[in-house]
DNA sequence: AGTAACGCTGAACGAGCGTTCAGTTAATTA
DNA sequence: TAATTAACTGAACGCTCGTTCAGCGTTACT
């Protein structure tokens, strides 16, 4: 599941004294992360709201793009983490479309904060993490791309087989808009309409007439 | 239009050398901000580029953050000077929409990584210049509001007075995603594929049946 | 009790970088 | 031709910030 965690070395020994003190450091960097941004929060800082010294901090991770790996990592597999157990496929096709995509856009509301400084800080990653990120969102991508497949197979959906990819990719990226273009949709919608005139639509072009 | 310009102070007199040193700012910086991020270009490289010292640089601006007001004032005209002229509203509205679909899509291809630039900095210009940047998109959203309401007049399309807002970011945000997302989409699709494709699903759920 | 290992501390290091300014060159004016 | 101004130069300043390391307290083992 979370690749990075393996792959951050530290000089502590005690697995689970790492797993907390980790989780301290997500905690208070998250926060500063997003409000000030990954360049204009320092080391200093993130150490400081929880009460560590730099030194300890550092014997928790090898740089400061060790905490932005553990941040993105955590709020990727939070996403994930809610999504997924609430995400059923039933005989109902549509119905499973119209509720996953609802959870979706729900949790993408409550996060949106974290959501849209992960679009943005994706740039300060190692090609290598980058990729690692990417592939959390395919996998995002799949929930929505078996839902349609289910859906076709069962006749309830109309979609070209090269087209449910795109399809899934819609959905994902209608969700996120509400958060990267806030400043315009926000203040024409509540959330309710949104999920609600944003699924019909996507129902409307796929569904069989 | 550009609002930015006439704000940013320079204590060079000759207006247009001011004009001419800026556009070769501009060029130089562009290049090395999309390649390595904002953060990581450093002054001395962008005036290396070009050949111009460090001293004569701040000359034409004031501060670091002055340059990627320009670069994305740039970004920002040079796409809308190129859409803007080519979109015209004609008497078949679903025509109209079709084409304007796809000279933005075309452009967004073009200066993706442009694109993707502007969006991932936004967050690092003040909050005076970000609105500024804001603005700039609501224009471009009102391109495909005109069409689409349009259409509806002309009742060629059929959406809730309420909802052509949303159709409007929509098209925008589908156009996006072939920049933000090509990790995934430009294995899978041709540009030309992806303009079909995206152009009739967006008309497929606006037209009367 | 002595000692080793572990986790922790924060001052100090040093590189990087935005910004400035004393001075040079070239053009314009008197 | 001398004096003034405009444009330019790049070394130097000063500050920030990631990272290190010599040393401290505490626990566990012999």
């Amino acid at each position: 599941m979370s690749i990075s965690k393996k792959e951050i070395e530290s000089s502590v020994k005690d697995k689970e004294l790492i797993e907390i003190r980790r989780k301290e450091i997500v905690n208070a960097a998250v926060d500063l992360f997003v409000r000030k941004g990954f360049h204009r929060t320092t080391i200093r800082e993130i150490a400081q709201k929880f009460g560590m010294s730099v030194g300890t901090l550092y014997e928790y991770i090898r740089t400061k793009e060790d905490i932005l790996i553990l941040v993105c990592d955590y709020i990727n597999s939070t996403v994930r983490m809610r999504v997924k157990p609430s995400v059923e496929i039933t005989k109902d096709s549509a119905q499973s479309l119209i509720n996953a995509i609802e959870i979706y856009y729900r949790i993408i509301d409550e996060l949106q904060d974290y959501i849209i400084f992960l679009y943005q800080e994706t740039k300060s990653l190692s090609h290598e993490n980058r990729k690692y990120i990417f592939k959390s969102e395919e996998d995002m991508t799949a929930i929505f791309e078996d839902i349609l497949k289910h859906g076709v197979e069962q006749k309830s959906f109309k979609i070209e087989e090269k087209n449910i990819l795109l399809t899934a990719h819609n959905i994902m990226v209608q969700g996120q808009m509400w958060a990267f273009r806030r400043w315009a949709l926000q203040k024409n919608y509540t959330l309710e309409r949104y999920i609600e005139t944003q699924s019909k639509s996507i129902l409307e072009q796929i569904t069989t007439h």
